[in-house]
This record gives C-alpha cells, structure tokens and sequence, in this order.
DNA sequence: GGGCTTAAGAAAGGACCTTGCATAATTCGC
DNA sequence: GCGAATTATGCAAGGTCCTTTCTTAAGCCC
C-alpha cells in the first residue's frame, strides 16, 4: 500500500487551500454520498462559503457532480457528490487455477467482473489473459482506458516495494511487479501495483464492519500467509515480508520431526494427524462438527502448531481479534472451535476468531479496497492541481 | 504515550499560522540546538519573514531565546534556540528495591538525578519517598515547581490508559495511575503519566542511533515484558496489554511440564535446565562464555522457549532486531548468541540482537525520554496560545 | 578602504478565510 | 391560498497570513 500524499509544495496561503481541498473531499469519502454544503462545512468547521468555493473548483475540473436536491424543511439545497466518471480503479487476483479482475468507482461499488478458470503458472501466459479480462471489464463497465487511474494486482510471495521484486516459493510460476506492470499498465491511465495475497485479504477485513483496529488476517488453504493489520493499516514491514510465518519451524504433530509451518498446517494434512489419512479435511471437520470427539481431537492438534505460533503474536500487540479466510475458512464452526480452544491452551485468552464473510473473494476484496484508496490518492493529487491551476483567481 | 495534539480549533489563516508554528518548533527540535533564521527558513521551506515573525512571538513568550551570533562569511546571524527555562520534565523508574528520578530540559539533557536504594512495596510509602527525590532533583536544578511541565513514571504491569488503571501481578504492591498522579503531580506544574516498564525500556531503545523503525525490544529479568515499536512508536494496543508474553503458556525445558513464560525464562532458573542448580546466572553465562560446550548447550535449552515465542513475532512484523534490557542484559555476548542460536533454529532467521547500552538505567530513559515527548506537546499546545493571543496583532 | 557576501527589516501585494447581510425557495400552519 | 418560519444561496467587506521585493546593515577578504 503506497502512502506518498506528496502534499505538493505549496506555498502561503495557498497550502491552507490545498490542506483544505483534501480535507473536503475526506470527508466527502467518509460520507459516502452526495451531502449538502451546509453539512459539509458542518462537518470539516469551515464555513459555508469556503465549502463552496472549493467544491466550485472541483466541480469545474470535473470530480464533483451537481445531485437534484431532496424535499426537506426550508429552500431545498444543491449536494454534491462524486462525478460519476470521476475515476475507477481496478483489482485483479489471480491464483493457480482462477483469475478473476473487478473494476470499481471510487465509492467501492462494483462496475464490471470477469472470472475465469485456468492451468497457466504465474507468468506471461496468465498476464496476458488478465490483460484480455481487464480489456473486457471496461467494455462491460463502458469505460474508456484512461478512466481508470489505479489497479492492484495480487501476488503469493513477498513483493517488496517500491522495488517489485517479488519472491515466490518454488513451482508458482516466476514474475514481478515490473512485469505485471507493463502487462496490464497499458490498458489503465494510472499504475499499477502489486500486493501480498495475505495482506490484501487483510485489508479486505479492515473494511468489515465491528474490525477492532489492530488485528491478525490469516490466510490459510495450501499456502499461509498473515496480515498485520495495526491501527488501521496494513504492516507490510521493511521488505514487505510481514506476516510470513509460513517459515517458522515447528514439530510437526503427525510425525514428531520439524518442519516448516506452512506444510505441517497445510489444509489437506490435517487428517494426517488424526491417524486416518483416508479421510478429506472436509470429512474431518464435518466429523468434528456432528460432535464426533476424536475428529475434534485431531483436529485441535491439526491446528495446534499455528495456534502456538499466532498466540506469541496476539500477546505481544494486545489482540483481540483473528480473522481466517483463504480455502480452509470453508471448513466452518468446527475449526473455529478447534483453534480457539488452541490458541487459549497457549495463554492467549479472549481472542476472537472470525471467518471471512467474502470467502473466496477475499483477497479480490482487499485488491479492489487498496485500489479504490489508491485511487483516492490519485484525486486527491489531481485536486492539488487545482489549487495550483493558473487563471483559477479572477 | 498520549498523543492529543488537539490542534485547536483556530479558523482560518491562523490556523495556518498555527501549522508554521509547530512546523518550527518540531524543525528546531530536530537541529537541538541554536540555529540561524535563514537556516530555519530553508528547513521548513518557508520565507525569512514568515519565520523571522513566528520566532518573534516565541521569544516574546519566552521559549525561544536569541544566540549570539557566531563568525561566517558575511553579516553574522543572530541565531535562535530553546530558552533555557522553557521548559523541564522528570521521569521516574520505581522498582521493588531501587527507585531513580530525573529532571531533564526539552533537548534530553539532564538537570539533576536522585538515586535510592529501598525495600518498600509499590505503594503509598513509595511514592512519598519518590516526592521526596523529585523536590531534591528540583532544588538541585533550581527549577520552581511550575517549571515542570510533565513527567513520565515507569511501572510494572498493565498500565490502561486513559483511565490509568494498573493491573500488577501479586506481591509487588497495589497503586494505580490516579493515586501516582496525585502523589507527584503537585510537585509540579504539569501532568504525570504513568507506562509499562517495558513499553518505557522500548522507548529508550528508540532513541538509540541505528535502531530500525520496527523492533522488538525484551525488558528479561525476574520478570518478563516486551516492548513492540512500530513504525519508531511504542505500540500500546487497545488497553496497553501489548508486549506482555510472559501469560504464555509453554512447556518447560527443565521439568517438561506447561509452565508461564514468565516463570520458565526467569533469570534466575536458566541453570536449572543444565542440571546444576548450585550454579548461579553468571556463573553459567561466564562458563558459556569461556568456551564450555555444556553451559552454551544448557544456555540455548533454556533461552529458547522464549526465542520460540519471539520467532512467530519476528516473522509476523518482518523484524530484523531485537533487544534486550532488562537484569539478563548483564551476561552479555553468551547470551545474545544463545538466543540468536534459539531464533535461527525456530525460522527466524537474520535477525539481529542487540543489549541496551543504557543497562540498568534502560527504564528511566525511556521515562525520560516519554516525558520530553510529553514536555514538547506542552511547549506545541502554549505555542497554539501565541497564535491566539489577543493584542498580538499591532 | 572597496568590494563581496550574507543577514535584517520594512513595505507592498495577493490569496485565503470569515463575518455579515440581503435574497431566494421551499414547507408548514391557519 | 396566503403569510410565517425555515433553510439555502450569493455577494461584499474586512482581516490575517504569507510572499515578493527592495533597502539597509554588518562583517570578511584582498
């Protein structure tokens, strides 16, 4: 997640204007809709002409539209909101066997969506397909190229910004976020960038409602990955590499030995543990969930190993709150259980596990949220420029 | 670490004049000392008039002070710092049988600095007798009372903020937040507020040169906290609880058995794990030291079942450091290496450990430390009153 | 002592925001 | 249907702030 906000070098009184431009259209984000000048003013403790000259100025450039005014007590009131060209961003995840790609308004609502299966590895093949997906949700939303200003793009791996350098585990596939860039770059007017799956499906859960605002995001199927989530934020940390626990080394419980945690978790090892590796993870934790107490058994020392490693975790930033998406979060009740028991054996009490309300989508969620905030960084840029535009004083 | 900056509700240009002053406050506080206008001027990338009138309203305040000017290529410039009687602030580390306070000025320099050595419980006995040591520190700067601003006292435990609650583990004692306030606070002109110990140890470690933004810093001794800095901030979570790992519950690599974290890496039961109870921490450390393949061996048993609960923590913020303060910071480089050893083995690797330069003294200053943050959020907040200040304007 | 370099100070001008007032457009009550 | 109440809009005046520009001041070097 870039976070420039270069603020423009505005000088004088001049930057009160631009501090105050952005301040409007926060809160014009925050609100969601179209508000009257009234209540704008109301709400960032300006006054109403100020309001309305800013807004004038944004309206001039195109980014804020007239709205009808609604009946109410008193002269009705002109609002204003968004421009509904104004901009669009799009997200795009794509995995081994699916890609899908959304394009979205910057008030988060959807505009088009294609999905598709696949067998291509994570390089040029699969880039390409996704280029022809993103050229096809912009004839289904109806918009031209330039119109959309933003694009995030989710990667397995560590991908290391500003640089792009991704690392993947063996077997994906092999690109970066160069490459992604140039691939679909020239189908948008804006950048493209590339994020961590993990922590996209992070910031996806910042935006369900009740989150505390410090959390752990666990994303967990064949791969685990984590997203730390702290005041809000995603911590991507130095080289983007927060969250990976994948590395830890742990004692396997099926076998005694060490391993890493990312295998010894993986969904479809769970029955190992339990002894009868005939069974699918699904039949386990269906077991365990019609009360049959050996597969709850197993299943808690399937899941013990994470547990153990996430409950250090919660202590040391004072959580209260895990959320789990990716394949396994199929798995339901049962599994919640199982971890939750888990994660109190190893003193990390009152700790609330969740599943992703977006199942599969999760990661797609969090690309097109980090995109949509992109894009908002991208207007607020844009709005720079009309404080900075010549001939605006008259 | 509270952190209003309230930001006042100027309207208007004043509000940007407001920004400009802090703006040259928090530009001044970074050179630490004198500086020329000029020079501010292109720090702050404001004009010379500008900041030759906000320095104006500042020194007329009387918390800027001119300099004499010192020899240069041309005009000599008359040059502008901290008055020496802006402003001070104490910082105070109270533990079961030392008890320390300092009185430092807002560029961290100490003024004056009381010692004791005692056997009270944290309680009201205590804190009489830390009244006693700040109105000494106070006589021995020659400060007034009104001439301290604030001031930060370290405890042990769960420092809840705002409401101050202190949650102790039995034995040491029973005070709170209010009760430490209204003991210190009318030797003073300001407020006082209360941290963890090693949230304060963690502050300090911010201070020192090199340090990266994000680290975990280890308070180890008979007890056991940490300190999580994020983003060069002490991370205090949503009731200050973050950092406390020694509530995990972990096996013990002496008996076997699930014991406290806290409890199982005490300082004083490391030896036990090598089967030689009769030999003290040191004695163990020093025979590691010496090139004992047995000791370093016990040394490593016994470190790792914390060096296991850090790796999942390293790995989750994409650490590179760690430090340790704390009685244990004493048994130096054996030590470190025992636990580098622990942190590899557990996947957490390229991870540096450093111990705190500041030994004992680590606590206090991060007190310090915490209150000169809190000392310069005063001197921003009376700065705001120079902006609002009637008759100002001639 | 002249010239160079850099700082200090004062005045003018522009941009921005606020205050205050007059006007406009509805709804509600009778 | 009409007036009062309510709320929004628009315009002009006024003040604060910052910048630009110019002039004066002070020390060093040759």
């Amino acid at each position: 997640m870039v976070r420039t906000t270069s603020q423009n070098q505005a000088r004088g009184t001049a930057r009160l204007r631009l501090i105050n431009t952005r301040l409007v259209l926060t809160t014009l984000r925050g609100v969601g809709g179209p508000v009257q000048l009234t209540e704008l003013a109301r709400m960032t403790s300006l006054t109403r002409p100020t309001v309305a000259q800013i807004v004038a100025g944004l309206e001039e450039r195109g980014r804020l539209q007239r709205y009808e005014p609604t009946a109410a007590a008193g002269r009705p009131a002109v609002r204003y909101g968004l421009a509904q060209d104004a901009a669009a961003v799009f997200g795009a995840d794509a995995g081994r066997h699916r890609a899908v790609v959304e394009i979205a308004s910057l008030d988060a609502t959807i505009r088009a969506r294609q999905e598709r299966r696949h067998s291509h590895p994570l390089g040029d093949t699969l880039l390409a397909l996704l280029g022809e997906m993103l050229r096809e949700c912009l004839a289904e939303a109806g918009l031209a190229p330039g119109a959309v200003v933003a694009g995030t793009m989710a990667s397995p791996g560590i991908v290391e910004q500003p640089s792009g350098r991704i690392t993947l585990r063996p077997g994906l596939g092999d690109w970066d976020g160069t490459r992604i860039g140039s691939a679909l770059g020239p189908h948008i007017g804006g950048a493209v960038t590339v994020e961590n799956d993990a922590n996209l499906a992070a910031r996806a859960m910042c935006a369900v409602s009740g989150m505390p605002r410090t959390f752990l995001s666990l994303q967990w199927g064949q791969r685990l990955g984590a997203g730390v989530v702290v005041d809000g934020q995603v911590y991507r940390g130095p080289s983007g590499a927060a969250g990976e626990l994948g590395a830890l080394v742990v004692p396997d419980p099926a076998t005694g030995e060490l391993g890493l945690l990312e295998e010894v978790v993986r969904a479809s090892r769970l029955p190992l543990v339990g002894g009868v590796p005939r069974v699918s993870t699904e039949e386990l934790v269906a077991r365990a969930e019609a009360g049959d107490e050996p597969s709850a058994g197993a299943l808690r020392r399937g899941v013990d190993p994470l547990a153990a490693a996430v409950a250090p975790i919660c202590l040391s930033l004072d959580l209260r709150t895990v959320t789990i998406s990716g394949a396994i979060a199929r798995s339901g009740p049962a599994l919640i259980r199982a971890f939750q028991d888990r994660l109190d054996a190893h003193g990390a009490v009152d700790v609330d596990c969740l599943l992703s309300p977006f199942h599969e989508d999760t990661v797609l969620r969090g690309a097109v949220g980090n995109a949509v905030d992109a894009g908002w960084e991208w207007l607020l840029a844009d709005a720079d420029q009309v404080v900075a535009a010549p001939g605006r004083a008259r």
